[in-house]
DNA sequence: TATGAATGAGGCTTCATTCAT
DNA sequence: TATGAATGAAGCCTCATTCAT
């Protein structure tokens, strides 16, 4: 009924492999998904990682999967501020400093709360985002960090603005990073120098 | 000497239709870019067009040639301010319209224009349009209506991370167009109403 | 942004061979879906047409269209009775002789049918060999060829069962045929001999 | 001499599970084939009856081995008459019931007999029924339950015409029962209601 | 020159099958 | 022995690109 395969294994690294390939899968994703966009062709990620595009699919049923994985280690990241960052002020601009990086060197970042706001665990992430930050905003306001008259969404607005800036930046000219920083500074927010 | 024997062909306008050809393929890449991005299938934009896929091939060797002449057009629209604005602070105003239209409504001028920055025949476009421009804006800032501390550049930053907003804008919200302005008055730069 | 593919070409046999190939992916898809049934890889029937597999799926959008195709020509085949049938009658004959045909060579023929029920252009099909039968049926009726107290419906149910025998009859066995006969003579229907 | 240190297994329970396995991936594979079809994927399979790929291939090396063995358990089912039907009439409507049942019900048992009716094991398996019916067929016979003029052959060709109607019963209509229990009667079979 | 195919290269998925542990 | 991956082979489908006419 069904043709079958007879199989000649270049290599099977085993099971014991699996936790390694779905970090190498998700290394490879954060890399293309950064130097190319987030198309990327799925064969790209798999040959990247050196995993097969099964393996690939078994880690991450689809393409919003893989980026809501990476996705979630970026979130996790602009949360993870050390404790030793004492004050609210600080904190706020540990978290904008890592906001703000990530939109610049991974232009898929914002791609993937855009293109897939609604997907709940992108929703999940995003709210866990603005729940983090809140507090954290206003503190810095307080204490005159951040400009008293903006909220979160100045925040989010000034990232997909600064996403304009990267994804339209002339390969051969100065850096976009600057750019961003130059927008930042007009429209009155930290530099996250 | 007409011929006798025309060949039977669908529709073989011949060689007089080209130019009507030419202007068909233009008006339907724009329609289609500004739709479905810049990476719409050839086969859609010849069907758009009522033109067959070798014709599309004959007025155009590559989707960046495509694109280039669309960028052309477009360029072209935005220096054919009507002569009845007197002033240079009227024709910055008009062209400047003109720009932040079409950052709105056609993503794809800008991908254009950024991905293809290397190509000559894109950065002779920039240069004219800047050519153009450098005067209407120093008149515009004489008469206050554009910044005085601005440059050439810091409009098409604006301009950049517009389509930022655009590009990322989420299809259940309000505006993109909105968005916008308020990045633009942010930033101290006419609103384009 | 999109990759070019440079093109080795085997052998174009250019636009005069679209009827030749159109007939060939016909007639190869009708000998495959009876061979190996309704879900033959479009590779296999391209294959077996010589031709591209997107050469196939110009000339049909999807396999029911090809199904679909292939149905239409049955379904003409069906009607297509001589003139020279004088007699309703005979014509019912020839045209259940068909029937009964298909099913018995073209196991693909019901498989269309009974999977594809809901698409329009099959009830299309369906109602139009319907409106066929109706009159001929009640003709063979009325002058006793057909058994008095059947229905279209009757008919068709007779097919579907003999559809049963032919798709399970062990391969090296008799023929199904004459289990087919041998099954509509257990139900008072001609044998279609 | 109990193991110190037993390895990190999620659940392997070991040899002694072997014959639960076994009946769980028949009761899965049984299942699934019914709701399926004979081509539902191992991995379904094996998932179903929460076991692993592996066990499922220890189990049964391919596809027909699989269904074989559920196989097996129907033809089991069908000779398990109970003791308490005394007469021979009575055997053969409860055995003729549970074969129309299955038909009605599990197409796969249909199509597996079909399919590998040269497995050495299925004609082993279908004579073993024909034994066992040959006699039962007989005695309903003398006692008037079953038409005189039949033999087991005609019930396996009315078995596999039913076969065609429940395949290929359109989904939106009545049900498939109905139309084989039709059928049945007009071929003078009981209804086995 | 315009037309309408033809070609073939990917990219996407889903599985059967094989192993390392 | 059971587990849970890993592998790779199809099949599907969509274009970019090239031609015969």
């Amino acid at each position: 009924m069904t043709p079958t395969h007879p199989k000649v294994m270049t290599q099977n690294r085993g099971p014991a492999a699996a936790p390694a390939n779905r970090d190498a899968i998700l290394a490879a994703a954060r890399q293309l998904f950064a130097e190319r966009g987030l198309d990327v062709p799925f064969s790209a990620i798999a040959q990247e990682a050196s995993v097969s595009q099964g393996v690939l699919y078994r880690h991450f049923r689809s393409r919003v999967d893989l980026a809501v994985a990476v996705f979630e280690e970026n979130v996790a990241a602009i949360m993870q501020v050390p404790e030793s960052h004492a004050s609210g002020a600080d904190r706020f601009l540990a978290a904008w400093t890592q906001m703000v990086d990530m939109t610049v060197s991974h232009v898929a970042f914002i791609e993937t709360v855009a293109e897939s706001a609604l997907d709940p665990r992108i929703e999940d992430l995003s709210e866990e985002i603005r729940a983090f930050l809140r507090p954290v905003l206003a503190e810095a306001q307080d204490s005159g960090v951040a400009p008293a008259g903006i909220t979160l969404e100045t925040l989010f607005i000034a990232l997909r603005a600064s996403y304009g800036l990267v994804k339209t930046h002339p390969i051969n000219e100065g850096s976009a990073r600057d750019e961003v920083e130059g927008l930042l500074e007009a429209l009155g927010l930290p530099t996250a120098r």
